[in-house]
DNA sequence: AATGGGACCTGCGCGC
DNA sequence: TGCGCGCAGGTCCCAT
């Protein structure tokens, strides 16, 4: 699923081929993906625009134009592609005046385009909290420590910090020693500083490797992330425990699917 | 306030 | 081989 490192390796390439270049043209091929705006207003609002610069705030695009700004979140199955030829799951297509060709993919129709004149009013945004990148070790701790929900759905939830989905707090909580299901606010300042340093460091990790290819994540060239091999609970349910041996279990935490080992995790 | 469940979607893997 | 079913997951929305 693109999550941080995802997206942050699309924002790194598209920052390097489509900053400067000037809209010429929009296709829509599903228009589901546009939100909050008609296709055909958007269109109006994007076309002749330049994109001046591509951020990342948590899990979302952001290209800055001109005037405005295109946000674009990849959810659970979408990626982007800038090449000339078709794309298969391509739902919209931006075409440059310089010849290049932006695709956003989605193989399951369930990430999101928005139009803003000022991105800053998203509301996702608005309810983020800092990105998981920028958060010091004690930032962290303070985040979590008096919090009576289980360490897993708050790491998900972006209003707590912004990035991480449900492949990094998987391997962030293995890599710690953690159970997913430890209520936060009995965690140890120790253990939020052990939690807090896998985070960073699989992060980075995960971004050098050019993210993680689960399911449809590519980059922008088309390419798999590399990340998918360092992996060691995610999806890995009745595999042997990299440490330990025991078999990985599987069980919802906070409706969502969670690996994890029961002995090294608790 | 916090939590839980359903909705949005469709490709894929599984069982028969 | 082919068919049908249900899971996967980020965010929003509603209900409790």
């Amino acid at each position: 699923m693109p999550e941080l490192p995802e997206v942050e390796t699309v924002k790194r390439q598209l920052e390097k081929n489509i900053e400067k270049s000037k809209v010429e043209k929009i296709e829509f091929l599903d228009s589901r993906v546009i939100k909050k705006i008609t296709a055909k207003n958007f269109q109006k609002k994007v076309v002749g625009q330049t994109v001046k610069k591509v951020k990342r705030q948590g899990k979302v695009l952001i290209l800055e134009l001109s005037s405005g700004a295109v946000l674009m979140h990849l959810r659970i199955a979408g990626w982007i592609v800038v090449s000339k030829k078709e794309q298969k799951y391509a739902r919209v297509k931006f075409i440059f005046k310089n010849g290049k060709i932006m695709h956003f993919c989605d193989s399951r129709v369930l990430g999101t385009i928005k139009y803003l004149d000022d991105w800053k009013k998203d509301s996702l945004i608005q309810t983020m909290g800092p990105d998981a990148l920028e958060v010091t070790a004690l930032g962290f701790e303070n985040i979590f420590k008096d919090k009576k929900t289980k360490i897993k759905p708050a790491l998900l939830d972006q209003k707590n910090i912004a990035g991480i989905g449900n492949i990094y707090a998987q391997e962030a909580l293995f890599c710690a020693g953690i159970h997913p299901e430890r209520e936060a606010n009995q965690i140890l300042k120790k253990e939020y500083q052990k939690l807090h340093k896998c985070l960073i460091k699989i992060l980075k990790k995960a971004i050098e490797s050019q993210g993680s290819s689960v399911d449809t994540f590519r980059n922008i060239d088309g390419d798999d992330g590399g990340y998918s091999s360092f992996l060691k609970v995610y999806r890995k349910a009745g595999l042997p425990c990299p440490k330990c041996k025991k078999l990985i279990e599987n069980k919802v935490v906070g409706g969502r699917g969670t690996c994890f080992c029961s002995v090294c995790q608790k």
